[in-house]
DNA sequence: CAAGAGATCATCT
DNA sequence: GATGATCTCTTGA
């Protein structure tokens, strides 16, 4: 079966939908000569100015250009001086909207079997349950901020392997309690069961 | 198991 | 000068 790389399509639709969308799809990460796929579990939507946990709310600057931009590039930044989050732009240029990809887990062996676990879809220890962890994982850093996903030869999103059944999850995002209204959203979507 | 603190820096005020 | 779309380790019940 041949993997299906998703073009600006996918991405170019309201940022739930994009984020619900991803789950259980293929992100593809180029190692040197290797590629390494993981399969998405756990994401979260941010969605335009409006919507107070976006770092765009507080405008357009240098930092928050790239969500500005087309659909399938990725918006890459440092978070607590340490850890990197890797997001993907949605929607038409100059809505500020990327979905986080807070969570993934191994194609192959025994962790696949494991990840989405509880009514929290906290993904078992798998090196890339949170968007640190997998940014870490993945070697994500600055240099891939603005990469376009849609052509690049370093990291995109494919169609993968079709699972049997997926069971997925909603809540809260994560770690936004300054968000006001936005912040009780449902705007989080998580792998909660899966049979392949 | 839950709660708290420290690490560490680009970005914005 | 303050603050995070986080993670890990330590403490204590």
């Amino acid at each position: 079966m041949k993997n299906h790389r998703f073009t600006s399509d996918f991405f170019n639709r309201p940022t739930p939908v994009v984020a619900r969308g991803l789950l259980g799809k293929f992100l593809a990460r180029r190692m040197g000569k290797k590629i390494v796929r993981v399969i998405i579990t756990e994401t979260e939507a941010y969605c335009g100015k409006k919507d107070l946990a976006c770092h765009a709310s507080k405008g357009r600057t240098k930092r928050t250009e790239v969500m500005f931009g087309p659909a399938g590039h990725a918006y890459v930044y440092l978070i607590y001086g340490m850890y990197h989050c890797l997001n993907i732009v949605t929607g038409k240029v100059d809505y500020p909207a990327a979905v986080l990809i807070r969570g993934a887990c191994p194609v192959r062996g025994r962790a696949r079997a494991l990840a989405p676990e509880g009514p929290w879809g906290r993904a078992a220890s798998n090196g890339m349950n949170g968007p640190g962890k997998l940014c870490r994982f993945l070697r994500i850093d600055k240099t891939l901020n603005d990469e376009d996903l849609i052509k690049s030869k370093r990291l995109w999103v494919e169609e993968g392997v079709k699972l049997k059944s997926m069971q997925i999850g909603r809540s809260k995002r994560i770690g936004i309690d300054y968000a006001g209204p936005y912040k009780s959203k449902l705007w989080r979507f998580f792998v909660k069961r899966w049979t392949f």
